[in-house]
DNA sequence: CTAGACAGCGGAGTACGCTCCAAGGTCAAG
DNA sequence: CTTGACCTTGGAGCGTACTCCGCTGTCTAG
């Protein structure tokens, strides 16, 4: 697929999408007249992509862990691990998020925090 | 305070708390040779600035919380409702972890994304 | 054959959140 | 009076993640 398509498909600029290629993150081959062909497989790897970026993870390294699950062999098992330990970095942030919760709730009828 | 007492107290270097003075972040007095003289309060501003960072918040909109907080009226019902706003943010961003952990969670244990 | 959509490239620019540097002023201790 | 810690300013530079731009090439429909 061209790279409009696959913006089309993904919500992914394509100056992001050719910045994406070339930091390492996505890839694809060129047609006899240089345009990029992504295979199919680049759509659900970009939502993937999109998930980790909200969860706090740089481009770099999900791009590292990209090409490590390329590598290993058993790769359903790996992102499977991936995945377990990106749910602890959820559960983490949300319990931030709760421990904020909480203390703005304390200060609801209380004085400023920002006053002496 | 002067800046390199509230750096070692809050562990934000002083080129960030200069910074910080620059955007409208933290406010200081000046003592009679120029120096930044901070009030104590702004050791737990820092620390609360540091958690809604970590929370996902830029400094701008950071920044803008406090400045609203300062210019509400003195009143507890004004102050609430600024912090109850505060905390349905906190909700909806805790929704969005959610749906994203519900998401990992179902991927676990299925095929990989980056092949076919 | 031409218009228009689509693609390519390189490079500049942007926003955020700093960090580092140079050159210099202030102040307490020895 | 000097040393050293601490402070000032302005400006440059950096990493991340893009976005925008101008110019050129490709392909398809009428």
């Amino acid at each position: 697929m061209r790279i409009g398509e696959l913006a089309v498909r993904t919500g992914v600029s394509k100056d992001a999408l050719r910045f994406y290629e070339k930091i390492g993150l996505i890839e694809g081959d060129r047609l006899p007249n240089g345009y990029r062909d992504f295979p199919p497989e680049t759509v659900p790897w970009l939502q993937y992509v999109r998930t980790a970026q909200t969860l706090g993870f740089t481009l770099a390294e999900i791009a590292r862990h990209g090409a490590e699950l390329k590598e290993a062999p058993d790769s359903a098992e790996a992102l499977s691990a991936l995945f377990e330990d990106k749910i602890r970095v959820v559960d983490a942030r949300m319990a931030e998020l709760a421990a904020l919760r909480a203390e703005l709730t304390g200060r609801v009828g209380t004085g400023c925090p920002l006053r002496a």
